[in-house]
DNA sequence: CAATTTTGTTAGGCCAGTCTAACATTCAAG
DNA sequence: CTTGAATGTTAGACTGGCCTAACAAAATTG
């Protein structure tokens, strides 16, 4: 079974549960799904139930979620979508990063498996989407970009990031305005955990910014 | 209210209905709308009431069904989605005009209006698609192209086609072969209403075609 | 113009996905 | 280790969009 036969609610959930387990061990609640995806608990229960019924996670009443093997090749089916969609707004048409992220929540579900071959093909096969968050290839393999939070890593020594969380727009739009992207080279000056600051500067325009705590977990880093 | 509100099946309703009298005066009937969307005709009848309450159609039981302004507004917007989809998946993505109508369906309820201003941009502004039929304007005019069909042209002229119909991919895919298309230069030698064929030459390719009743119907041409 | 065929509508049911309200389980704090 | 708070589940209702079956109206035709 491909996909797209899934309903576009069962595409949502199987992609969210995948999704909570990409940057950080801590796996999904129902409460924290409902809060995301807009609906009340009870729905998403009766919604895991469905997803369970078909074979696509496991679940007891009470306890985890997990994806079954093919619940989780449809989920990465279903963030290669979404991440190619995102770059293809971005680079064909003039999106900025901080406006494709609905756009291609709901293109994700209409598109055809042959629209997302084309336009991997048109864009030259990207690995990474606009935030810098890798695309799966067709047969799901995904490789993770190196790095860790901006909020943990030690001051003083030059870095380059490899991803921000698309999570909140207003944030995008406010990095925007800072220069701050992926491949933007930086240094930590210090972090100040009473005061909740992250002080950067970036060498490359001269300038030195404190970050709030949000704002230093969403950035992601290596060394350079 | 913008178009992007109704439910998908209300978007059907309103562009099929909008559609029925594009090419021919013949209004709609609820079986022929069931047969084109593949459901019953219990099922339309049920949907025109839901539109009738919506104020987007008018109809008493057993009477006719016509459009409101309202309703013809949202119609044409969905008839400029589709048309700007598919030439957008001729001309950037590289489909072949047989392979749109399906997914164009598909993503005409899903694209934004901000998706849609981008893609008019990209591609120039386009008036018509690549069956030749004409795109609304943002504002919803539309200038029909001139064109009869030509089963009912006059042998010996010469023409040039304006458009031909999308309805049956098999019969593009057919017209692709002998290099038929719109803007194709050709002449009717003759019209042989008992054996049904009308016989065309295409002055360029110096070859002389023999067309079938629904081939002949589906392609419309202007003096040339 | 009456009877039959065709076409359209209504009634009643099903399903997915949502809700609210009531209930069950688990977790955490004292 | 008990109890109250937080979290999750179930029950029951509603909606839109579909179905089948029964019925109503209109159109065609002998």
């Amino acid at each position: 079974m491909s996909v797209s036969e899934l309903s576009s609610a069962a595409q949502d959930y199987l992609k969210m549960i995948w999704s909570a387990t990409e940057w950080s061990a801590t796996p999904i609640t129902v409460g924290a799904m409902a809060e995301r995806m807009g609906v009340k608990p009870s729905t998403v229960s009766d919604g895991i139930r469905r997803l369970a019924k078909q074979g696509l996670v496991t679940h007891a009443p009470y306890g985890s979620i997990e994806l079954t093997q093919t619940g989780k090749d449809h989920a990465v089916e279903m963030v290669r979508r979404h991440r190619l969609l995102e770059t293809f707004l971005v680079n064909v048409l003039g999106y900025g990063w901080d406006e494709v992220h609905d756009e291609a929540e709901i293109l994700e579900h209409a598109v055809s498996a042959m629209m997302i071959t084309r336009i991997d093909e048109l864009l030259g096969h990207p690995v990474r989407d606009p935030h810098g968050d890798p695309i799966p290839s067709p047969d799901g393999q995904l490789r993770r970009p190196q790095g860790v939070r901006l909020a943990a890593v030690d001051p003083n020594r030059p870095l380059t990031i490899t991803r921000i969380s698309d999570a909140d727009p207003d944030m995008l739009r406010y990095f925007t305005e800072l220069g701050l992207a992926p491949d933007t080279r930086l240094t930590v000056l210090a972090h100040r955990p009473y005061a909740d600051v992250t002080t950067i500067r970036l060498p490359d325009r001269d300038l030195d910014i404190d970050l709030g705590p949000s704002a230093a977990e969403s950035i992601w880093v290596i060394a350079s």
